[in-house]
RNA sequence: GCACGAGUGGCUCAGUGGUAGAGCAUCGCCUUGCCAAGGCGAGGGUCGCGGGUCCGAAUCCCGUCUCGUGCUCCA
């Protein structure tokens, strides 16, 4: 069998799980709407990342900040001055160039020594010295440029009615900036001591020049966000113990050894601001992808913050006597991106006799959209069967499938990744007991109908 | 932004000048029917949009829009 993503993008939209966005306008290039599965699956994958990083875990708590921030926020964290890219194009051959970047490859080439970061300089600075020096594209060897433009990746709107400069706000870039902002109420009221996180899931917006690859790469997404503070000096600990977590979640929820690794960032790959950097990967159909960056940010955000803000920032350590501004460990992950994981990790087929495909989803049962299908074998039957899914459906999301054969039936349980089906048949009418199937050993059980409760009970734990 | 590719019912596609087709899917009825089982029937498309050529355009020409892929970027 081949997975492709083609085939997961096809699955996806033609079962409800995701659509492209705008349709009936012709669409919005990259955007992704969650359909009536979709939603269930994402909302588990969420709910599977709350549970054990903020409910189960005795260090971290949970927040929900809101995605329009003061602006200042965004000075301190460094992405409205460091993060905006001079952006230029060859009017000769149209390609597309950093002016910073030609700028230090001349430099560099011409063995200039330029003293500090071009990144620094000004778009006039820039272009006075591209004249000056008589810079070339490196493409076509013409020197026809357009004016550099700024390119910031974060969006921006306008706050208040009028479209005034000093309205200007900015769609968060990463949800990490309201946990840091709020790091000393959350610190008060949950009465929690260093070490500790803060977790928070939530949308955030990247004006990204290439985006693609299916829910990959969106400007548009959700991130399941947790900082961990911690004494300075303990870092690189807490970074291999978040590293660990990490991966045993992912495993657990059924990935396998095969299709995940951590990268670790060699020296010269790390932010300015990181001392230590591992990606966890995912092997897509469209090869490696970053579902985790796990980052040692040192006091990094918390002094920018401090700074910038002039409030103090730093923690006292009453046992140890000790003030000090806590180091930060950031495993940060993508929703969307796990969602489009789980997707292709339970990507199936099974080939029929007849030589005819069928798809086959499985789902670790705690992800499944569907838990369990209720086919009643005959319309007859739907009075009992009823009854069932107005039990079950408290607990579960079910659903409910009285057309078609029952193969079909069963098939299409299949195909969008239900672990369990229930039939209700005349039997049932006698015996008060239902068939239930496992979608993964095929196994069919007699279960009384009182005993269901007790039988779903362990099963979608994870 | 540039280059290339694509746009015909929900999906996959056929149809290269004569007033739109198939399979699958969907819906209804019938079948004591447990793993893509059958029978009968139904709904659904002004062929992305605009203009031109022609007696006549899904089909030829021009324009335009949208999507996809690659490149520059990704804290």
């Amino acid at each position: 069998m081949e997975k492709t993503m083609d085939k997961v993008v096809a699955l996806a939209k033609s079962r409800g799980f995701v659509y492209p966005g705008s349709e009936i306008y012709g669409g919005l290039a990259n955007t992704w709407d969650y359909g009536n599965l979709g939603v269930e699956l994402k909302n588990n994958v969420k709910r599977a990342w709350w549970q054990k990083f903020i409910m189960q875990n005795p260090y971290n708590v949970g927040v929900d900040c809101a995605i329009l921030m003061n602006p200042q926020t965004w000075v301190a964290s460094g992405h409205l001055g460091g993060f905006s890219d001079p952006l230029m194009d060859c009017k000769e051959c149209k390609e597309r160039f950093r002016a910073d970047k030609i700028i230090e490859e001349y430099a560099y080439k011409n063995g200039i020594e330029l003293g500090e970061s071009v990144d620094a300089w000004s778009k006039e600075q820039m272009k006075a010295y591209i004249e000056e020096k008589g810079i070339v594209c490196p493409s076509c060897g013409k020197q026809n440029f357009t004016e550099i433009r700024e390119f910031n990746l974060m969006f921006k709107t306008f706050q208040g009615v009028t479209e005034d400069a000093k309205n200007v706000v900015y769609l968060r870039p990463e949800t990490a900036q309201g946990i840091f902002v709020n790091f000393k109420n959350v610190q008060r009221t949950s009465r929690k001591k260093i070490p500790f996180g803060i977790g928070q899931v939530g949308k955030s917006f990247r004006n990204e020049i290439t985006p693609g690859n299916f829910i990959f790469r969106t400007r548009e997404f959700e991130q399941m966000e947790l900082e961990f503070f911690c004494e300075p000096d303990t870092d690189l600990e807490w970074f291999a113990y978040w590293k660990k977590f990490c991966l045993d979640w992912l495993f657990s929820l059924g990935l396998k050894e095969e299709e995940i690794r951590a990268r670790d960032h060699e020296a010269e790959e790390l932010s300015f601001y990181s001392k230590a950097t591992t990606d966890v990967e995912f092997l897509f159909p469209f090869g490696w992808g970053e579902l985790w960056g796990i980052a040692d940010r040192t006091d990094y955000d918390l002094s920018q913050h401090q700074e910038v803000s002039k409030q103090d920032m730093s923690y006292f350590d009453d046992e140890k006597k000790l003030k000090y501004v806590p180091y930060v460990i950031e495993p940060s992950l993508g929703a969307d991106r796990m969602v489009l994981a789980f997707l292709c990790n339970a990507y199936d087929e099974e080939e029929l006799e007849g030589g005819d495909i069928r798809t086959v989803m499985r789902f670790h049962p705690a992800l499944a959209p569907v838990k369990i299908g209720i086919l009643p074998l005959s319309k007859k039957l739907n009075e009992g069967a009823d009854k069932i899914f107005a039990e079950l459906s408290k607990k579960y999301y079910c659903e409910f499938d009285d057309r078609g054969n029952i193969g079909k039936r069963y098939r299409r349980q299949d195909e969008i990744g239900t672990p369990f089906c229930i039939t209700y048949d005349f039997e049932s009418e006698e015996d008060g007991a239902v068939t239930v199937r496992d979608r993964d050993t095929m196994v069919q059980e007699r279960i009384k109908i009182e005993e269901l409760d007790a039988y779903f009970a362990k099963k979608f734990e994870f």
